[in-house]
DNA sequence: CTGAAAGCGCTTACAG
DNA sequence: CTGAAAGCGCTTACAG
């Protein structure tokens, strides 16, 4: 900036304004800005937004902190956040916390360092008081997919507890009795909600067996998964379905239920709470719930760019999802 | 910092170097940093990282680049990134191209005026020069997946010509002598790697058929993938085996041979590059290429950092690749 | 219409 | 062992 300002025989003042569009407030001659952009051009600059940034205390990036990219579910919900952010002009710095407290303390540490202008998170076990340091700070924040229940804050999700009954109440319809729920063992929002609904349901139907509720760690989640599968599966009494709370448990049951003989939907029915691909050529019969990812991606950034331009006002989103059948 | 310095009476530089790690340098009294440190905490103190990037030229994040992370392939690929960089102190700003040359050369402004210390990308085709740029700058790149050939950088991908090979050596062993490739038509390594491959073989044994080559368009990927396999159920002699040149690619064409009521394997055997998690209970034979997305990721990593460490050792790296079978 | 100057929050030689 | 000062590359009132 320095050099193209020496080289035109003006100030940097006015390269700046010229390059960062603010030429009219500054009423710069029509010729000066010609030329200044000519030789940017040509000189092959490239503004330091490290720079503009300490100046104007605004980074135009915004941190994301989900559980895990490489998992479809959040990786859909991330592509669409960063197409959205990209339109608006941000840029995204994502974040896996694997379901890990620490982590997720890490993140929210690195982002605030790094002057985010913004975080969307997928909020761990445990994360309140993390969370608040965020909220002290007045950086606009929006909870997607989960929230904390104590934190008067933003979010977006979808209606777990109700979708989760609607899928049992599916599955007894179809005359299944003994539904068994393998679930995250995650006590927050969205999980607790899936376990609950399914759980009322089979309450009210008089159909409960603490039995049939499996509980699971994300850390070692395959392993007990499979004892899980294993389990039911030598049940005293006949387990005839399974509602997996996830997809990745889902991938994971069934891939155990196929090992173990058990036939779908022979032996087990299964609900997959989410949709995979493969189902469009995996040959069996799955109850499923979709959920509207794009919208909540994109949903999640529209209520961010909010809050940056000055609304305060707490939104709380919950889309609704659906239940579909591969077969 | 301010704040701290004039609460304890000492100068912004002293705080700056205890908090920072410098103590020892600056030869800082243990009481002065146990003082300092401490108020830190009590004011929720927070570094801006921004100015620290400002002041040393180093801003500790990576740039990413990739065709689209909602494709599990790329997910878990920058999940591994993600994991290593973060091991490493780095954040990471992921960027989409959709094969889009447009995105990616916007992508490659963004992380250049963000001063990135390093970019790890996948190649969109003609892309070429905008890269240049980046190598000109003396940003530390790693080109990952595909690479310019044109172009003397660091990559790291997988060996796609004879992976691709063996695959259809694999498909001709179990008889198959009419076989189809559905590929991208896009003009970069891997991908013609890929489709070349087949090809060899084919013309080698006597089998190639150029109709038989069906290069289909990113952007209107599913109605082109559809239309392929319609014309190749109608081929006038019988087709017996697809080859994917990837997930997607898979994904789709699949869902279409259900549709159009091919069986597999009976009518056609179908390979897919890159292996799909569903793979463990769809109920089909799938001969597909495993690929060591782990090991890519964090070798892209490494590489970065070797150069961030200013080893200037140009290095590309060939990683094997598996064929295997579902069932 | 344009220039000079202060400031963003750090780091880092340099002087003492 | 610590302080004062310059500098990183921008932006933005302010003065003319």
């Amino acid at each position: 900036m320095q050099d193209i300002a020496d080289k035109l025989g003006i100030s940097r003042g006015t390269v700046s304004l010229v390059l960062s569009g603010k030429a009219k407030t500054g009423r710069i001659s029509d010729e000066m800005q010609a030329k200044v952009k000519k030789l940017a051009k040509e000189l092959n600059y490239h503004p330091n937004e490290i720079a503009r940034s300490l100046s104007t205390g605004i980074t135009k990036s915004i941190g994301v902190i989900v559980t895990d990219i490489s998992n479809e579910f959040f990786g859909k919900m991330v592509f669409y956040i960063q197409e959205r952010a990209k339109y608006y002009g941000y840029s995204v710095i994502t974040v896996n916390t694997n379901e890990c407290l620490n982590d997720f303390d890490e993140a929210i540490t690195v982002l605030i360092n790094r002057q985010v202008d913004g975080i969307i998170l997928v909020p761990v076990e445990g994360g309140n008081e993390i969370v608040k340091r965020v909220i002290n700070r007045k950086i606009p924040l929006v909870q997607i997919d989960r929230f904390y229940r104590d934190l008067n804050s933003n979010y977006i999700v979808i209606d777990n507890y109700n979708i989760s009954r609607q899928a049992i109440e599916v599955l007894f319809d179809e005359g299944k009795r003994r539904i068994a729920v393998i679930c995250y063992d995650i006590n927050l929002s969205a999980l607790t909600e899936r376990r609950q609904g399914c759980i009322d349901v089979m309450k009210q139907r008089g159909l409960f067996d603490v039995e049939l509720i499996k509980n699971i760690g994300y850390d070692n989640q395959e392993k007990e998964i499979e004892q899980a599968i294993k389990d039911l599966k030598n049940s005293s009494n006949k387990v005839d379905a399974i509602f997996f709370c996830s997809r990745k448990v889902f991938l994971a049951g069934v891939k155990y239920m196929v090992q173990l003989g058990i036939k779908i939907p022979e032996d087990m029915s299964v609900v997959c709470f989410d949709k995979i691909d493969a189902f469009s050529f995996a040959n069996i019969p799955v109850t499923y719930i979709e959920q509207p990812i794009q919208q909540m991606g994109e949903k999640a950034i529209d209520l961010l760019i909010e809050q940056l331009q000055g609304n305060n006002q707490i939104k709380q989103l919950i889309l609704n999802s659906d239940i579909k059948f591969t077969i």
